[in-house]
DNA sequence: TAACATATGTTAGAGATTCTTACTTTGACA
DNA sequence: TGTCAAAGTAAGAATCTCTAACATATGTTA
């Protein structure tokens, strides 16, 4: 596990470690701003270095963005592990818990979140993205086979396994920002997440 | 149904119905570039006029941006109306059909669908996508308790509503761009949404 | 150790963009 | 026909992305 680098403005000419402490600077303004909002000007006041500087560590503003959605798709699995952690493999709890670390990474990092799924564009170097995503969906269908009893994972699997993908995934977006709030609609995520689980694992 | 207005650059020096015009060129580029690369002075150019005349329109960009937002969730919600039409109230088929209506919107309009929901960011004025949206939650519960033989709307419909609107607005952010084809990632949409939906409302 | 090469900063600036301000044109109506 | 509000334009301030040319630190090699 990376540790997040603080940000300290450097003190020589040399920064030390200039393009990490970029990448969490702008993870921050995704954070504060939002994806569109961001700024590449405002990441470099924050690291405290001239707005040429990251030009040396990234091709453009977008390789910029793609790095910290690389970031984010880390901690999300990591996120998802975790919260899967205590319940032994091939039980409904273990994809319970998956999916509420999915649901949690987007609503503790929602700037973070739309940046890696909330755009239509294409990304410079997309397929460093791409790979982290397969992984992920790879691991959450063989969890899905041991819970049907299938190994390795066949089409059923991975066909349950995208069912889930979807419905953690839109209800991610659901939750994120006051829509849901704004609408008068009161969400028991946890309840949906075992109801809807259990009905998609079953037969 | 409103009818998109023609691009037609004015003659006169009064445009004629310079908002509309404004909206339906930057839906267009909207959808041509994606939302985070759309620009007010663009729109003014396939519009045909000069960089400060939209701002006796709209207070500024957001405010443009929440127009043609709005104007999407109307035809969403059109586009879910004419897929259900064909089969009868209190059916399955029906809440199917309101499903692929939300699905082929979302794939028909992937850059307006990403406006209106892939943002954090608070619009200026969001009240009028958010009475939208309720409208649309509203019209679901209602089928979804006529399949269940509850009217009014019961909290079970609602639940069960909500559970669905996850489950369509997910796989419709995952099937935009070529994500889930780069992966690897075949998608029966349809089959999906009659197997989820039966799982949804069955019992 | 001196000279060079490379990586990584800075300053200056071109070109675009958002939005404001002050002015101009137009058309509708008394 | 004269007046006025609505709806344009032109020009500019502030900001942004990215490039070019220059500066500095760190190794590497003769």
């Amino acid at each position: 596990m990376e540790t997040a680098p603080e940000i300290t403005r450097r003190e020589g000419y040399h920064h030390g470690d200039l393009r990490a402490h970029l990448v969490e600077a702008a993870r921050q303004l995704v954070e504060a701003k939002g994806p569109d909002r961001f700024s590449v000007s405002e990441a470099c006041r924050v690291a405290g270095v001239s707005t040429a500087a990251p030009y040396r560590h990234f091709k453009d503003k977008d390789e910029m963005l793609v790095a910290v959605a690389a970031g984010g798709m880390h901690r999300q699995l990591e996120n998802m592990l975790a919260a899967a952690g205590n319940h032994a493999m091939g039980t409904a709890a273990r994809i319970n818990g998956l999916g509420r670390g999915y649901v949690d990474f987007a609503r503790r990092e929602p700037g973070v979140f739309c940046l890696i799924f909330g755009l239509t564009r294409d990304h410079a170097d997309r397929d460093e993205l791409i790979s982290r995503g397969r992984e992920i969906f790879e691991m959450v269908c063989t969890e899905v086979a041991a819970v049907l009893g299938h190994r390795p994972p066949g089409e059923d699997a991975i066909q349950r396994a995208f069912q889930l993908w979807s419905f953690v995934h839109g209800l991610s977006f659901l939750l994120i920002d006051d829509k849901l709030d704004r609408m008068g609609i009161e969400v028991d995520v946890d309840a949906h997440l075992v109801n809807v689980g259990g009905r998609i694992l079953a037969n």
